[in-house]
RNA sequence: GCCCGCGGUACUUUCUC
């Protein structure tokens, strides 16, 4: 049991991921037996740190030990399987907890239901809704703002109100999550106003907008390019005591290098310090963008430099981002350079990546070397 | 038999076409 406390907050510091499968080591070698509890604990960590195969395979390990997993165990390993994408795999434990009769209960369905929501499929959703009451599961208000948030996702928003009258009706209080999802699809259809009104009755409901949800209009409005109405915005939070987060700074950023000014990005991007906030991977990818939009290639650079020295390590888009200018702008050979350095930093080259350099030797006319590169990208099975 | 304590799920921003 202590064990277990130690590995949670183990988990929670993010870093030395694979020191859990030490420490459970350790715990077996002094003659403990891990529990549920511990095991479960360590399938978590692995699979937020997208370690799903070492997942996997505790999970058969604990097995093996005849440690039973419950359905707080296949849930979270279920959780891990979606997050990686791996959609098949988790629909398979799902068969398999209704196999050795551990019954899915509300949050197994809700994981699922997540994933499939981000995916646009509102069909599955809709299945594995009626599977969960079917099966006596009482959604809460996790479901429900779960359920919500997948029809705002596909853009059902009338839809998506229908279930929030089906959850008051139920009992169910909405709560800050679920107003803030209903913004959201509220917003990505355009419906500035109604999204207002709603602004308003979640506050009469108790529920205090916080920063993710003005970051929902700071995205509207920058999109739009009404830009007075998001420094409009900002003034208003500023009056509520609410203080924009570095992605509220990085929705202006972006809406700003999209817009072509290049000059007010760069001034809000020395301003989110002077506020006391750091720029993050985003930001940096961001500025990188705006400036390689813009033609200052080398300013891009600059960026991507600074990156480095404030101890932010470049990631995927990052590495992306920067080939494609330097490509776009005739500098192949740089761009080549970096396709090198990008693996030795760690990151692994994606299809967008293969994009970026086939496209580029496409227009180059360097056809046969584009057909190399695409048999290389199918050897290695990139994701 | 009952009670209590430890594990799982939901909201915002970036790359090619």
């Amino acid at each position: 049991k202590c064990y277990s406390v130690i590995l949670g907050s183990c988990g929670k510091n993010g870093k030395d991921t694979m020191k859990v499968l030490e420490i459970l080591e350790e715990m077996q070698s002094l003659g403990l037996r891990p529990n549920v509890y511990t095991f479960t604990i360590c399938i978590k960590i692995l699979g937020r740190a997208g370690k799903v195969d070492e997942a996997c395979a505790l999970m058969r390990q604990m097995k093996e030990e005849g440690c039973k997993p419950d359905v707080v165990t296949f849930t979270t390993l279920m959780n891990a399987f979606c997050k990686a994408g791996r959609l098949d795999e988790a629909r398979e434990l799902l068969n398999e907890m209704r196999r050795s009769k551990c019954r899915p209960d509300c949050v197994t369905y809700n994981t699922l239901i997540h994933k499939y929501g981000h995916l646009g499929d509102v069909g599955t959703v809709c299945k594995l809704w009626e599977e969960m009451e079917a099966d006596g599961c009482e959604p809460d208000v996790f479901a429900f703002t779960t359920l919500i948030h997948a029809l705002c996702t596909a853009g059902k928003v009338e839809e998506a109100f229908g279930v929030l009258d089906k959850m008051v009706k139920k009992g169910v209080s909405p709560n800050l999550y679920t107003y803030n999802s209903l913004i959201g699809g509220l917003l990505k259809r355009k419906r500035l106003e109604k999204a207002q009104n709603l602004l308003q009755v979640m506050r009469v409901h108790g529920c205090e907008p916080t920063s993710f949800t003005y970051n929902f209009f700071f995205d509207y409005y920058v999109k739009e390019a009404q830009f007075n109405e998001a420094y409009q915005l900002f003034l208003q939070m500023k009056r509520k005591g609410i203080a924009p987060d570095v992605v509220s700074f990085n929705i202006c950023i972006e809406g700003l290098g999209e817009a072509g000014k290049v000059r007010e990005a760069k001034d809000l991007f020395e301003e989110m310090r002077l506020v006391g906030l750091s720029p993050d991977n985003i930001t940096y990818n961001m500025m990188i963008r705006c400036y390689g939009k813009a033609g200052k290639v080398d300013k891009a650079i600059e960026i991507f430099l600074e990156m480095m020295e404030n101890g932010c390590n470049p990631d995927e888009t990052t590495a992306n981002s920067l080939l494609d200018i330097l490509y776009k702008a005739g500098r192949a050979d740089e761009a080549w350079k970096m396709f090198d350095e990008i693996q030795q930093m760690g990151v692994s080259p994606s299809v967008v990546t293969y994009n970026i350099l086939v496209n580029g030797l496409g227009k180059s006319g360097n056809i046969k070397e584009a057909v190399e590169l695409l048999d290389e990208m199918k050897a290695k099975g990139c994701p």
